[in-house]
DNA sequence: CGGCCCTTTGACGGACGTCAAATAGCGTGG
DNA sequence: CCACGCTATTTGACGTCCGTCAAAGGGCCG
């Protein structure tokens, strides 16, 4: 289920539900994914102005979106007296993303890069109240685990950064044998968030 | 030379003349740079609003650079009334830079992401008429070869590119061995302006 | 039951990193 | 003018991380 292709060059979309991503194709036929849109994600601020983009926008979950003109849109923003004020937090985070991604892809390992993901997306997740905070089992010392949604398949993950399912696989198994997360049913638990976290920051 | 570290917090720095480098810096010391700043850059449009900066500004050559406090930048922007008219390119360039450096560390080879590096800088120095066409000797039949500054070290390309200066050394070697350019001088020729592009697109 | 996609696992290969040594360039001071 | 010390570049040997290829489940849905 793909959102749309090259027909962005006048529609600006804006995700009600669901995960999405915007994809960059080469045409070798690999992919890169920009980023993971989510529930009230505009695609990008970016798309706000710019004539015609460079990606596509894919559905991962059913999703739920609107699609406005880019030129209805602009007028009623230019309308707005605080225009800015609305904008420059939005825009400010989308490139606080991609130079971290930047960052990530030119010089973190597999595994800090696939745990820094997941961490990301847990944290956008929490802001928006969409974490379950699981109590650990009895005398358990560790911290209290956290649960999500997460919907995203081995490909995504790897789309997303830059490295190959199958090495996605590995080090997930990895992961869990560590007992760091768990994954199962369409859904992602931290079982040790400060270990996990650690794996992250490691350099 | 250093621009400047954390004291970004409310300095927005323009380039006025040279080349200079946002950077990014992990605990272990490894850098990646975000992006080259030439003549007449903003060093990021997201600075305009940002409270705290992520990254450093580091010259390459000498540079001229101007601060502006933000505060009072933000006062004298707000009353422009095309400001979205101005500002909106700057964005939109940014961000397809970004998302371009995205794709080129998560899905290329190290020989495309430094002749796309290289053509980058090629075509915005382009833009300032900051290149030179050089005439092909006698009746070569190749096309025009084209010159630029070039007062990058290896070690720049290194950051800019997610690999290590060794292996940049080995690559541009190729490159030059190929016929492909030529580095002398702090000055760069594109003696193959097709073949080159070709590895850059390559794939 | 059968087809399809996703995931897992192992063997192997390649691109790039690491380490080390040699060379070159360049400014500084004698 | 030359010695020197520093940094940048080059080159080769070797190692590692991750990709490729292939085969074998596993889950889901018709």
């Amino acid at each position: 289920m793909i959102c749309r292709g090259e027909d962005l060059h006048d529609a600006v979309p804006v995700i009600c539900s669901g995960w999405a991503a915007s994809v960059a194709m080469l045409s070798d036929g690999s992919r890169q994914i920009l980023s993971f849109l989510l529930s009230g994600d505009l695609v990008s601020t970016a798309f706000l102005f710019e004539p015609r983009p460079h990606c596509l926008v894919e559905a991962v979950t059913e999703v739920d979106y609107r699609i406005f003109r880019r030129s209805e849109l602009q007028s009623v923003l230019l309308e707005l007296p605080d225009l800015f004020d609305k904008l420059s937090p939005l825009w400010s985070e989308e490139k606080g993303r991609a130079d971290r991604l930047i960052v990530d892809l030119g010089r973190r390992t597999a595994d800090e890069r696939i745990a820094r993901l997941i961490l990301e997306l847990a944290d956008r997740l929490a802001r928006r109240g969409m974490t379950r905070a699981k109590s650990p089992t009895a005398i358990d010392k560790s911290a209290t685990a956290i649960e999500m949604d997460f919907p995203l398949r081995q490909h995504h993950i790897a789309d997303a950064t830059g490295l190959t399912p199958v090495h996605v696989s590995k080090v997930l198994s990895a992961f869990r044998r560590d007992g760091l997360i768990n994954i199962s049913d369409r859904a992602l638990t931290i079982l040790d968030p400060a270990g996990f976290r650690r794996v992250a920051h490691m350099r």
